[in-house]
RNA sequence: GGGCGGUUAGCUCAGUUGGCUAGAGCACUACGUUGACAUCGUAGGGGUCGUUGGUUCAAGUCCAAUACCGCCCA
């Protein structure tokens, strides 16, 4: 074994094993009715771009559940593939297009267009799935899905038509978030508000033959004067003293509660209230009164006559206490329009220009537009006040370009039952959610059951499988419906029709179609229907993934052994979007949930605490940091920082690829093509680099110092498995008898049995990172600190030297298994060459171990080796070891010299402690002269007392007394014990304490200051002894 | 405006049902390389636990208020 290198070579070995799974198939799953399955779906990145430390840490985490389950003996499947994401990977290849050919999606055209994604997403699902792979996930490969398949367009078809004959999809006309570049409606969750700084117009309308007495005009204001256009109508409160009445109690109770600083505001509120119901109550109650009257009002610029209406949306206590109303383009004056009946007047083209019921205006962009109004409304006179403010500003998250409200048609689907039933799901907890914070959301998100609009005007996704034709009356409509009638009557599960009344008057016929390639669609578009050109949401093919990545609609034998699949592992932003809809879509097509468990996990965020994303620029390639640091770092490294409260702060910097030298990223530089290197002046280039004059520079990596403590910790298992195989040779498997073994070995052993027992409950319960720092600690402090150091004499003694290999040889097989899910590859690497040298480990029932360390049994906790009284002996030998460490470092006692050491403790610790003298050795090489209650100090002492445990141990100084430094280490001793003592004395006087303190504290306390006063006497004799021979 | 997190050492984070002198890794200081590991070993320095008030014999931990940071929803 001395031909092993003193470092885990990963960049080699990682390939090769990787390999070796594949080749033999260790990560393939059957159903197999033998076994308990264990299942998990992969929530699939997006094509749109390479994957990033986020998806590395969603992955890890994956894998380590999965691994350990394959391990403990279940069928288990973790479904791979990637996500089509519709308008994100859509927006990515058009904005290309733009910037490298200056074409767009209407100059090439949708099949154009669709081919180029195609190869897009091709292109980058080769690169996440290889991505995948170089980290060790454990995916079944063989059954990779993409959300765009064949397999998946039929379980979104078979769904779409399921819910369509359902009538809960059903068309309507939505104010949807018009995203006029992408030309597209985007969903409320692909929309950020930004707050920019903008103008408030205040404007005037006249009023139609006003009755004496009555205004002329009408005052309202808006931040968007250019949707003047399509006004229908100005509302007034219906009842502006009531509304007003409200507000001020509302502010007069929150009075009663409020802090100092919050009551001077409220104060002054109420203050401009009351000034207001003065000045402004009397006015209101009289546009109140017009608007019941009927008067109405006349448009400037496209002299319509508009009405005055009364609405609860018009808020006395704001503005002029009038608003203008737009239904085509607001939101709430959507609903305003919906109440009162209005007609909604699109003024829009969809690419964002002003369309013929501008008049004038047409052809105009919005900002043109809005330059031209305002100028014409001043020309008329009708423009008041125009005042700054900070407006709300909404943009698309994906084109980065201003969005429009704007009415469109839409197919929904009616969330009313579906909602309930993924409330339900997880009311009764047969979805469990971890952590359990985050239930709240999802079922508050849930209870609105808001319909969900599903068309999306793009070209790369599940083309919606409607067939239509519009402006149709009864006659037509009732021909075409008794054709589809006859089509049914043959095969009721393929066709499904609805007929609608429509805005103009006429009926609409609406045809969905359950299979692709049906050859009815030829005869529906012979029969003059058109097909739906949009497509569906990217979420609604997302949704199905739990069950139609295993064959659903089919009933397959996957379908049927590996659904519901055990746990979901994701990250929060999406527990809505796409955590709820697997629900719900889950009990709507299979009748059973898709997940038993949920759990949230943390978020990657850089140094600037912002998330990590590609679009930001910060996002980190994990194959930089593999290439780095080695898989098993990556993934060590993510993982024992996933704890359930706190993101993953993580600063990064780039490394220069000349000189190694490493350069903070920071928000400026994060997203530039090439940077140059403050150390060597040389330029290199990033992820951002497009041209190829800067690809062709170097690339710097972008790494995190933060994988080092795991990098560090794969070379410490390494070479501690390194060096118990250098110490392997004449091993012979043999039992051994566990009660018979010397301290150090029921110590390990127990250990063990405690480790592996909160590691495996950890795992099972997500806290990675406990679970992560378990195994840190017990590999790092016991294993190699205290086991294999303690070993070496015992190596070297023939009789010892079968038993202390066969116990190290189990506890390092034991602990290549614990820590297999987290490290797979070293472990691995380790694991073929423990199986040459030792083919068959165990203690009692030796067996001889599978091949790969991937398919080993997960480890037992044994109980029976659990003994607290062992590891309470042992952590006295780890304490007298510590004390003659402290005094020979503040004696600077060089390490090879030799030390008398003489240890005053009870009887019985003598005894425990006596068998483990070479052990003091080899640990701090000390040699213990004397043992014993009836020990003594020596002429040349250093004490050190171990109150803990009633232990005092002296080292003898003759041979290195340096008197200075002896006396200022008691002095400083001193200090804080008298410190202590008059700590625990305050205590101890204090009658309350005594008396409502539980008795065992107190007697702690007080059996504690007895203690520190026995030290203090004996550091007081000591300094006492030193000071007479000084 | 509502909800959820967070604030502990220079940095990144642990800290259980309140209970002995608040921990880890990195960074820092000193010493140490003839074989497991310098990606290492041994020892050390470094924190009034965001602020204020309360409950308690006892608060990093429980309660209330408050400041700041982050995320989600409106």
């Amino acid at each position: 074994m001395n031909q092993l290198p003193d470092r885990f070579d990963h960049a080699s070995q990682a390939t090769r094993i990787s390999k070796a799974w594949e080749e033999n198939r260790c990560s393939h799953a059957e159903a197999n009715p033998d076994r308990e399955p264990f299942s998990v779906v992969i929530p699939p990145p997006n094509v749109t771009g390479a994957l990033h430390l986020g998806h590395g840490l969603n992955n890890t985490l994956q894998d380590i559940v999965v691994r350990m389950h394959r391990m403990m003996g279940h069928e288990t499947l973790w479904m791979p593939g990637t996500d089509h994401a519709g308008i994100a990977t859509q927006a990515v290849v058009e904005r290309r297009l733009k910037e490298q050919e200056n074409l767009s999606r209407h100059d090439i055209g949708r099949a154009g267009l669709v081919e180029r994604i195609w190869s897009w997403k091709s292109q980058y699902e080769t690169r996440i799935l290889g991505q995948l792979k170089r980290m060790g996930c454990s995916c079944d490969w063989e059954r990779t899905r993409f959300t765009l398949d064949d397999q998946c367009a039929a379980a979104v078809r078979a769904t779409f038509f399921d819910l369509f004959t359902k009538k809960q999809i059903y068309r309507g006309k939505r104010l949807v978030n018009w995203d006029t570049f992408l030309q597209t409606a985007v969903s409320n969750d692909e929309v950020k508000n930004v707050t920019k700084k903008g103008h408030f117009w205040h404007l005037y309308y006249p009023v139609i033959d006003p009755k004496p007495g009555e205004p002329d005009r009408v005052e309202i204001a808006t931040t968007r004067p250019e949707t003047m256009l399509g006004d229908t109508a100005v509302a007034v409160h219906p009842d502006p003293e009531a509304a007003l009445d409200t507000i001020e109690q509302g502010l007069r109770d929150r009075l009663k509660e409020a802090g100092d600083s919050e009551q001077k505001e409220i104060n002054t509120q109420l203050k401009q209230l009351a000034e207001r119901k003065e000045l402004m109550l009397p006015a209101l109650k009289q546009l109140r009164d017009m608007a019941l009257d009927g008067r109405k009002l006349r448009l400037p610029l496209r002299n319509r006559e508009i009405p005055l209406i009364t609405d609860i949306w018009a808020k006395p206590e704001m503005g002029s206490g009038c608003v203008k109303i737009t239904p085509a383009h607001d939101p709430n004056d959507y609903e305003v329009g919906k109440r009162a009946g209005l007609p909604m007047i699109n003024i829009l083209n969809p690419d964002g220009t002003v369309n013929q019921e501008g008049g004038d205006y047409e052809g105009c962009t919005i900002p043109e537009a809005r330059k031209r109004v305002v100028a014409d409304l001043e020309e008329a006179e009708l423009l008041g006040e125009v005042e700054d403010r900070d407006i709300e500003l909404p943009l698309s998250d994906r084109s980065k370009t201003a969005i429009e409200p704007y009415l469109a048609d839409q197919w929904f689907v009616a969330m009313d039952q579906l909602a309930q039933s993924a409330m339900d799901a997880v009311e009764d907890d047969r979805v469990q959610i971890f952590p359990e914070r985050y239930r709240k959301g999802y079922l508050d998100w849930l209870s609105e059951k808001r319909d969900w609009p599903v068309s999306r005007q793009l070209w790369w996704g599940h083309r919606i499988p409607i067939w239509s034709k519009t402006q149709l009356d009864e006659d037509q409509v009732k021909l075409l419906t008794d054709r589809l009638d006859s089509m049914i009557q043959l095969d009721e599960d393929a066709v499904s029709y609805r007929v609608d009344p429509l805005d103009d008057g006429t009926l609409g016929l609406f045809v969905c179609l359950r299979t692709e390639g049906d050859a009815r669609e030829e005869e529906l578009e012979t029969l003059g229907l058109i097909r739906d050109p949009d497509v569906l949401d990217t979420w609604f093919s997302s949704a199905l993934w739990p069950h139609s990545t295993l064959g659903w609609p089919q009933k397959t034998k996957e379908l049927e052994y590996f659904y519901p699949t055990s746990t979901l592992i994701t990250s929060r932003d999406i527990i809505t979007l796409w955590v709820a809809r697997m629900v719900l879509m889950g009990l709507n097509n299979i009748g059973e949930i898709p997940f038993r468990e949920v759990f949230i996990h943390p978020k990657i965020l850089d140094g600037q605490g912002e998330t990590m994303s590609k679009s930001k620029g910060n996002g980190v390639d994990p194959i930089d940091v593999i290439d780095k640091f080695g898989p098993d770092a990556l993934r060590f490294g993510l993982a024992r920082l996933s704890t359930d409260t706190q993101d993953v702060r993580m600063p990064v910097q780039y490394e220069c690829p000349h000189c190694d030298k490493l350069i903070d990223q920071t928000k400026k530089n994060r997203s530039l093509p090439t940077i140059t290197c403050k150390g060597c002046n040389q330029a290199f280039s990033t992820q951002w680099a497009e041209t190829e004059e800067d690809k062709a520079l170097a690339k710097g990596a972008v790494v995190s110092e933060r994988f080092e403590t795991a990098r560090n910790f794969v070379n410490k298992l390494w070479n501690a498995a390194r060096f118990a195989m250098m110490n392997l040779d004449g091993y012979q498997a043999k039992a051994v008898e566990v009660d018979s073994l010397p301290l150090e070995d029921r110590w390990l052993l127990s250990r063990l049995a405690t480790v592996t027992r909160q590691v495996t409950e950890g795992l099972k319960e997500y806290r990675y990172a406990e679970a992560s720092r378990l195994l840190y600690d017990f590999a790092w402090d016991d294993f190699c600190s205290f086991y294999v150091e303690i070993a070496k004499p015992r190596l070297a003694d023939t009789e010892k030297r079968a038993t202390t290999q066969s116990v190290m040889a189990h506890g390092l097989d034991t602990l290549l298994r614990l820590l297999h899910p987290t490290m797979p590859f070293v472990t691995e690497a380790i694991w073929e060459h423990l199986n040459q040298l030792a083919p068959e480990r165990g203690l009692t029932a030796l067996k001889k171990k599978s091949r790969f360390i991937m398919q080993a049994s997960w480890p037992n906790a044994e109980t029976s080796h659990f003994d607290p009284s062992i590891e309470r002996q042992f952590s006295e030998f780890q304490e007298v070891v510590g004390a003659i460490r402290r005094i020979r470092a503040s004696q600077n006692i060089a390490p090879k010299e030799t030390v008398h050491v003489a240890i005053l403790c009870s009887e019985s610790s003598q005894a425990l402690l006596e068998p483990m003298k070479y052990s003091f050795i080899s640990l701090t090489q000390a040699d213990v002269i004397a043992m014993g209650p009836e020990v003594t100090p020596f002429e040349t002492d250093a004490p050190l007392a171990i109150p803990s445990m009633d232990i005092e141990v002296h080292v003898d100084l003759e041979k290195f007394i340096e008197l200075d430094a002896e006396l200022a280490r008691l002095d400083k001793l001193m200090n804080q014990l008298t410190k202590q003592i008059s700590g625990k004395e305050a205590k101890l006087n204090n009658e309350n304490f005594v008396s409502r303190a539980p008795e065992d504290v107190v007697q702690r306390e007080r059996d504690s200051l007895d203690e520190l006063r026995g030290q203090q006497e004996s550091v007081a004799g000591d300094i006492a002894r030193l000071k007479a021979k000084a």
